[in-house]
DNA sequence: TCGTGTGAAGACGTTCACAGCT
DNA sequence: AGCTGTGAACGTCTTCACACGA
């Protein structure tokens, strides 16, 4: 019964631990323990030791982890074997610098196509990623069967536009609209708020004068 | 003795309460309830109670909050009273996306000057921020006693580009760079990783076959 | 009666500390 | 000796549930 439940935190800290390890992987280095991988990430050893364990049994005792099978084993559990296609839905600003993003792919992600409601105005310099007019969202998400969406809208429209996206069957949402989304239990949203990001940056900043406020850290 | 510290967590939900009290404001709502806010927050009337207890004693029995005296309090607590000077660092795909992204001046900062390390090849279309070589950054920083950094390079460059902000004075950054980023711990850092983002929203999307893994809701 | 404010309980996440394997 | 794997302690955040004021 190995079917213990692994939180999203520690599915947050997996992704990094995974970029860690194709560094070292691509540098030669076959085996790392847990205090060295774990200064890598930002992270404290046990923890490390404790995230990894929700995999199963990978390091040796007295050597540490090997990082070429570890790697691999991450790479599994996060279901990052093959390519995952993604739809991006609002190209202004936001949408636009994202589709010339290459940090998507990078971790195994291909946009595939982006809708706008005047795609006529987007500007496509350096963006390769075929642009339509959002009606034509639904008939994609569903023959294509697109299960993430990358929402870019401005946030009057997100919750209209994220509404069309549930209905059309996609299941989780990665927002930047500066709005909370309300969807049904069976969807997943993210949200990443860029204007709080860096109020919470703010804040910690300005309040030390001596009251010695413990650090941000992402969820 | 009101110096109860303020948690992370809630000083992150604060700034939601803030943009949906000033929303209800602007439509001369007056009062508002615990359940109600909470609703439009995306979080429990408890938590909404517990994290505005820490503000002090606003609310009136039966009734509610007052919603103006409440976004002020708030705004307060965050610092918010009068705009903070931040710069931006990286002025390629994203960084130029976000000196156009008006959020940032919506919640009350201003980007006064932007730097990269080959300000010529810098499209301006849209950006009416000055953008710099990253040589003049230490100068300006100490010139303008600039506190806040946003920071868009790319990963290879970051630490190094963050080392310099760290040195020039820079007391917050929030970067944008997949890495971790190492700096002395009287500097906040928040990191938001787009792709890890994506990721995130992903796992929780493919298990769904039967085991019902909770939501991921951010930090 | 309605809704706040909060003690107490519970859930969750992190870190310690050490037994045990190599 | 060195480092993993993990029970147990600890700390933090969330939610319940209800007393109390308007």
């Amino acid at each position: 019964m190995e079917k213990a439940e692994i939180p999203g935190k520690t599915i947050y800290r997996l992704s990094i631990y995974h970029r860690c390890l194709r560094r070292l992987d691509e540098n030669q280095i076959e085996t790392v323990s847990s205090s060295t991988l774990a200064k890598a990430a930002g992270v404290n050893p046990a923890q490390l030791r404790r995230d990894l364990g929700y995999l199963g049994t990978f390091g040796t005792r007295g050597l540490g982890y090997p990082v070429s099978e570890l790697s691999e084993a991450i790479r599994e559990v996060l279901g990052r074997e093959n390519l995952q296609p993604v739809i991006m839905v609002g190209v202004g600003n936001l949408g636009a610098a994202l589709l010339r993003y290459d940090g998507f792919q990078k971790e195994g992600f291909e946009v595939v196509a982006a809708f706008d409601a005047v795609p006529e105005a987007v500007v496509l310099r350096g963006i390769d990623v075929p642009v339509h007019d959002v009606d034509q969202m639904p008939a994609f998400v569903a023959s294509n069967n697109i299960k993430l969406a990358v929402l870019a809208v401005p946030a009057a429209q997100a919750q209209e536009v994220s509404n069309e996206l549930v209905d059309a069957g996609v299941q989780g949402i990665l927002s930047f609209s500066p709005t909370v989304l309300q969807v049904p239990d069976s969807v997943t949203v993210n949200s990443v708020d860029l204007a709080l990001e860096l109020e919470q940056v703010s804040f910690f900043v300005k309040k030390d004068g001596k009251g010695n406020t413990p650090k941000p850290v992402k969820g």
